[in-house]
DNA sequence: ACCAGTATATAGTATAACGAAGTAGTGGTT
DNA sequence: AACCACTACTTCGTTATACTATATACTGGT
């Protein structure tokens, strides 16, 4: 499937936010999971603009943890702030793919 | 409901695509069915932004029309090109907010 | 003459994802 | 020791798209 990616501007962020949510992470590894999920377009340079503004709009808490595997990773966290927006972001989700899905469906409908 | 300003990008030349595809419209009128359909924010200068684009891309077949409400219409008509290009669409859309759609349902799942 | 509603158009701005490239640390191979 | 693959973070510039603001113009009513 091709470049979808005004697609997702707008809900990446989300979707990053909502991996966060899960359990302290970091970029590399997010960036990996969004991969897995299905958006196997998703570079690195993506995500870190995306934690960058994260972390810019304190939505994230920080850390700085070695790894054995490489250079020091740096996790990120929900504050408080944070999982306010995922919520807000996923009622705005909810309202315009709802939309979206409405216009879609008059799609079959006979003139309505 | 607040701004999706951002949410929207990508999906909503597509939706005015759907709308035109149901029958022959102008630009005023399909910003009033998207404010109807909820999207009361949309205001007339986005709506002929994308219009203008569809025409720039060869997607739709326009035809002017005197109104005995003020100016002529201008009124667009979806050709080969753009039913092709509205299948595209709703396919990206379809997988889009599939993949988004799981990323929200693991939520709610003990951490899989 | 003026205003509200209908109707199109455009120049400029903001935002966000992406492409490309650079920097660094670790471990394995030659 | 030199090189490469993988891990990991960062920055700069580009592009696409929705939006803001504004201008133009036609009709009908007061």
């Amino acid at each position: 499937m091709d470049n979808f990616r005004e697609m997702l501007k707008g809900v990446l962020e989300g979707c990053v936010l909502e991996i966060i949510s899960r359990g302290e992470t970091y970029g590399y590894e997010i960036t990996q999971q969004l991969r897995e999920l299905g958006f196997t377009d998703v570079v690195e340079g993506t995500v870190y603009t995306i934690t960058m503004r994260l972390e810019k709009n304190n939505l994230v808490d920080t850390e700085k943890k070695p790894s054995t595997m490489g250079p020091p990773r740096k996790f990120y966290t929900l504050n408080t702030a944070g999982h306010e927006h995922l919520k807000t972001f996923w009622r705005k989700w909810d309202f315009v793919s709802g939309k979206i899905e409405e216009i879609k469906a008059k799609k079959t409908r006979e003139d309505e």
